[in-house]
DNA sequence: ATTATTTTCAAACATTCGTTTCATACATAC
DNA sequence: GTATGTATGAAACGAATGTTTGAAAATAAT
């Protein structure tokens, strides 16, 4: 059974194209090219190019969401009400999608998930409602560890934490650094943690009552 | 004259559709129909469609930057050396993009502004050269404000801010707030002056060790 | 071995794309 | 008025796109 073998190339192929070009402008000869495969293939196996654009994203992002659930009913059922717990919450969010990032072609994936927000209107609303569910879990754990935040806050915050997230998934390089020639090499996981501790103090940050930045002008 | 009314028009409908359907997605036939203008006017007008793209980032995008750092000039200039200057430098950073959001032309253009990131490989680093500036100004500010923030975790830290000015600026709808079926009305002000409270305060955060979040395995 | 099913292949399908051409209308200057 | 440079118009160009077709090849089942 050679089919299995047709599929997972040009999944890979498709992957590996969308974040080098952009999904609208990979074109199917291009992806069968890369995969070795005829260019009636992606219509056989996958019926459309939008039915491959759905599964190169269905590919991982179901189980990502599903190890965001895991871990945070992992986490809940530990009951730890330390301090640490909002930091802890983030972690179980943001991990599966940092762990993506290990091995080589799943990293390709990251971005792809990255620039999801931005992508066409169309595929954008279908994929974002298997997100919801997560979304509704991690709002209401945090909703408990943060008390006193105001919803509007915490919605503002998530939403920002989010893009951070995005940002760094959709963006390989970092800002250049003016005095720093070199490029830092920082493993994953301490990215993942230097964005939770950004994330953590920005998320723990007083509310501003009404204008508490100040005046420039 | 009316020449400069058919530039403007193409400007407006191109970047109207870009933002409804993408870049790639958008063809030059719709763009000249919703200008009602001829199809030859673009490549009359523009020379070509890439030419016309970089027309539609090229007529906000300069004067946003010089905007950002004329804020900082003036910033700079009444050396203010109270413990705000943080949230100051934050503010005539934001600002800029989000005053553009206060009229309806241009707020179509902070969506395709927050979006320039994850754009085509080839357009993006083109314009984002134009930005280099504006970003070494800004790092050097921010450094004189954090002399204690190791420059790994400022440049990490800049990077999750833009992330999350990014993604604002280009995913028009909010996080979806689950016990909440209405939709907050908030001020672009506003907007900002929370994601510059949570900022500050992210950049702010003591620097983690080397394993800050708590260990949820 | 023969049938049935699945997968691959080359070729062509009808559209759509960005771009070009050349003629026409319009404005301004001499 | 005539000439000149500018803007618009309709039509066509070649190239590239997603999709479909029908036959050949390969695999599985009886």
């Amino acid at each position: 059974m050679n089919e299995m073998d047709t599929r997972e190339r040009l999944l890979d192929a498709a992957q590996m194209l969308f974040v080098q070009h952009g999904i609208d402008a990979t074109s199917l000869r291009s992806i069968t090219a890369a995969a070795e495969a005829n260019l009636a293939s992606v219509n056989y196996h996958f019926g459309s190019k939008d039915a491959l654009i759905q599964a190169v994203y269905a590919r991982h992002l179901g189980p990502l969401n599903r190890e965001r659930i895991r871990l945070l009913d992992e986490l809940e059922a530990s009951q730890c009400g330390n301090t640490f717990a909002l930091e802890a919450i983030l972690e179980a969010f943001l991990r599966p999608g940092f762990d993506l990032m290990k091995s080589q072609k799943p990293r390709e994936f990251v971005c792809l998930l990255g620039r999801l927000f931005t992508e066409s209107n169309d595929l954008r609303r279908v994929i974002i409602n298997q997100f919801q569910e997560v979304q509704q879990r991690y709002f209401k754990a945090l909703r408990r560890v943060l008390p006193n935040l105001p919803i509007e806050d915490l919605t503002w915050r998530l939403h920002f934490m989010i893009g951070a997230m995005a940002h760094t998934f959709a963006v390989p390089e970092k800002l250049s650094i003016p005095s720093s020639p070199d490029i830092y090499k920082i493993g994953d996981a301490d990215i993942m943690h230097r964005l939770i501790a950004f994330a953590a103090a920005g998320l723990r940050a007083p509310v501003s009552t009404h204008n508490n930045g100040a005046n420039i002008l």
